[in-house]
DNA sequence: AGCGGAAGTGAGAGACCTCTTACATCGACA
DNA sequence: TGTCGATGTAAGAGGTCTCTCACTTCCGCT
């Protein structure tokens, strides 16, 4: 690991998960990631044009984890999906920092990335399926999911574990059915 | 309204909700209310010690508003009250810019304001009468009104009105009794 | 009328950010 | 082995922000 890291770009994409886990988006800056890898500060325009292609990068990325970890859950819950989901849910953005505000941001929609598209639609066509095509179900699951994790990330809830609050997700959304 | 303004500090928090509501927290400055007012960006400070005092003024006002609109919703709906609050949350904070995360905001968590500590402190009271002291059907109609409140923001339901997402916030919310 | 203080202003220091440019390094392949 | 392209660096232009300081304006009070 000399002059040239070996795998900027991937490493860029994780530590921004990291830099977006401590201080969310506001204060989420490609200078703030590159000197936590220990690069210069120019190095991360080698890889992405801009700070939003980066973070569309990380928006991507951010899809197919959470589509992955929703698949997981739901397969360790059969008949438990849609809730179990939502579990899955809160655990993997208050892991990550990256949740709907980061994978559907505003900022993002004009940037042009295919592979970033792709993921997001993935996701969502996966939530559609576990609620059964039910948009106003889906809805009320992602805002109780994301209600929840934002709570969190807020220390609303000082001392309870992530786990037990996200059981406390999956129970509401089981209210819902 | 010449060299002196006549009421600017009151000015400033009211633009600051402007502010808020059209970019969110990340990007809320105080030289943004300030050219947004037309003083020099020298003003504020005659007023607010710092940044963080101006938001805890904006949040101390929040806190006191939304618990007027709550408790206004819950006086038109007497036997709804809670699902009525969560709609009254669900419209203030897409009007204004300011929910939870202004409100509770953690780098407020240092600035020794009174004011907003009383007005917090009402409000949070006000919300646990609503649920009958339950903590766990308080945190779950926040999570609620809040994720329904955050979707509208990132233009997840592009057609809808803020008035029928906030009647679905409200059915969610009933749907947790 | 005149004076003192509250509330403005303009200028700017110092921090940080995005992104560019010219140059340095190094791995891969002819 | 030599060279070329990809990937790094240092430096910096240009922007925005927070907050300070010296100075000005004007309101209220005697």
């Amino acid at each position: 690991m000399g002059y040239h890291h070996g795998d900027l770009r991937a490493a860029l994409i994780r530590t921004s998960f990291d830099v977006l886990a401590e201080g969310g988006l506001s204060r989420f800056s490609v200078a703030a990631v590159a000197r936590r890898l220990g690069v210069s500060s120019a190095a991360p325009y080698r890889h992405f044009p801009d700070r939003d292609h980066l973070l569309s990068a990380v928006s991507a990325a951010a899809a197919r984890e959470l589509r992955e970890a929703m698949l997981a859950a739901v397969a360790r819950n059969p008949d438990d999906g849609l809730a179990a989901a939502a579990g899955a849910y809160v655990r993997y953005v208050v892991r990550t920092g990256a949740g709907i505000h980061v994978i559907f941001a505003k900022e993002l929609y004009a940037v042009p990335d295919d592979e970033r598209r792709e993921h997001t639609r993935a996701l969502m066509t996966t939530m559609l399926e576990l609620t059964g095509s039910d948009v106003r179900l889906l809805e009320a699951t992602l805002a109780i999911a994301h209600g929840y994790a934002s709570l969190i990330r807020q220390d609303f809830f000082s001392k309870d574990s992530v786990d037990d609050v996200a059981d406390r997700a999956t129970a509401a959304t089981r209210a819902l059915l």
